[in-house]
DNA sequence: CCTTGTGAAGCTGTTCACAGCC
DNA sequence: GGCTGTGAACAGCTTCACAAGG
């Protein structure tokens, strides 16, 4: 039986949620989060779509994809289908990441305050540089790269991410997935490759800017046609 | 006359590019330097899609955008394609930014190497925060949130980075769009409000590694099944 | 009466496969 | 012969509009 990407599969679990619903699922869950802290306890699909940026009815079909949580008539109750999305992206649980390279964006990152509320945690830094070997920051010490294998088999850590110089990150992606790492978040300027089975994702701080810019660009050049 | 989002329009110049390749033209531009730095002076659509990591069907219709800058059976000129990209994303001039808020992450931003050799120049740092305001990062003296309006038109800044916690995003993006910013990068965990005319692009560091999470959770979850 | 959940339509983006051209 | 440029098929995502149901 080949296992497809289909919404369902056969034993009726909602299963294989479409990639760009799983990119929102977070947001919704911030959303409902806030609502919760302004003591609100239900929400139309109207007022949690505003809350998130989204069209209310691309919110409600996201939702259909986990289950019908919600109460014709009368919207959703915010504690319950909190709980339901916390669920379904493994929110429940906290996940211990690995950050490699603890330069700038490396140390900012682990001083990054978002993460431990969204069930993220620092577990471990590491560095290849001797010099930054040993030394405490945001209160942890910072292990040699060549530690990693232990640091990731003892910690039970299962994603990684690459804070490095671009010319860094194929190597170190390889010596992640060798450490047994099967997701990694990538900052580096650089293209790597890893075996299946391993998931990576890439920020790129410049390529944002530079689709801004773009945009900039034709603002600039279309202004004397718009405005004439 | 309506301005539709379409490939090309009448006078022939081809614009309206669509966004997802727009997002893929740095991507490019950085495989073309790659190969410049190499010594390659031509590559077919293969060999760049390979650096790049795409389809060669995608490469080269993302190019076929642009217009016609290969040669049939040859391929193409890796510094002439380099300049054509580079210029229409507007990579022939260097585009100032302002960074609000130095905390870790920005500061981090503010030393970030890769800026500069992708036409980005960190052109000012501001922060609320009196206590930082007068201190130097990475070179640069920071200035308060209040001369943000100043500071904008002096130096012809129409790009703004928010680095700030979320709850002071929003206000925040409306300082940046008072003073004349119309294209803004929000890296605070907060949905911010702009008018029409004004292009944001968040990046949201918790979010894509709990994306990660939710597959690593997946992975866990089937390998029962798969590994039958 | 009100709001969810969802088929169906429409749109955007990707991939295929081949005509066109060097 | 070989590689580009592109129409056409395909796949995925978004939006609409309404039936279903409290």
């Amino acid at each position: 039986m080949t296992i497809l990407r289909s919404p369902r599969l056969d034993d009726g679990t909602a299963r294989g949620i479409p990639d760009a619903t799983v990119a929102r699922l977070p947001i919704y869950l911030r959303a409902l989060n806030a609502l919760t802290e302004r003591g609100v306890s239900t929400c139309s699909s109207n007022e949690l779509a505003e809350n998130a940026g989204v069209n209310p009815a691309k919110l409600r079909k996201d939702l259909s994809y986990l289950g019908s949580y919600g109460t014709r008539g009368v919207g959703y109750d915010v504690e319950y289908l909190r709980y339901q999305i916390a669920r379904e992206i493994g929110q429940t649980q906290d996940w211990d990441v690995v950050i490699v390279g603890v330069g700038n964006l490396g140390s900012a990152l682990s001083a990054y305050q978002g993460f431990s509320t969204r069930g993220i945690r620092v577990a471990a830094l590491v560095d290849a540089d001797p010099r930054r070997i040993g030394t405490t920051i945001s209160g942890q010490t910072v292990s040699s790269l060549d530690d990693l294998g232990a640091i990731v088999s003892e910690r039970n850590i299962s994603i990684g991410i690459i804070a490095t110089p671009g010319t860094a990150a194929q190597e170190v992606a390889d010596r992640l997935v060798a450490a047994g790492i099967t997701s990694i978040l990538n900052f580096a300027p650089a293209l790597v490759q890893v075996p299946d089975g391993v998931d990576v994702r890439k920020v790129d701080l410049s390529i944002e800017l530079q689709i801004l810019a773009y945009h900039e660009q034709r603002k600039a050049g279309t202004d004397k046609v718009v405005n004439a």
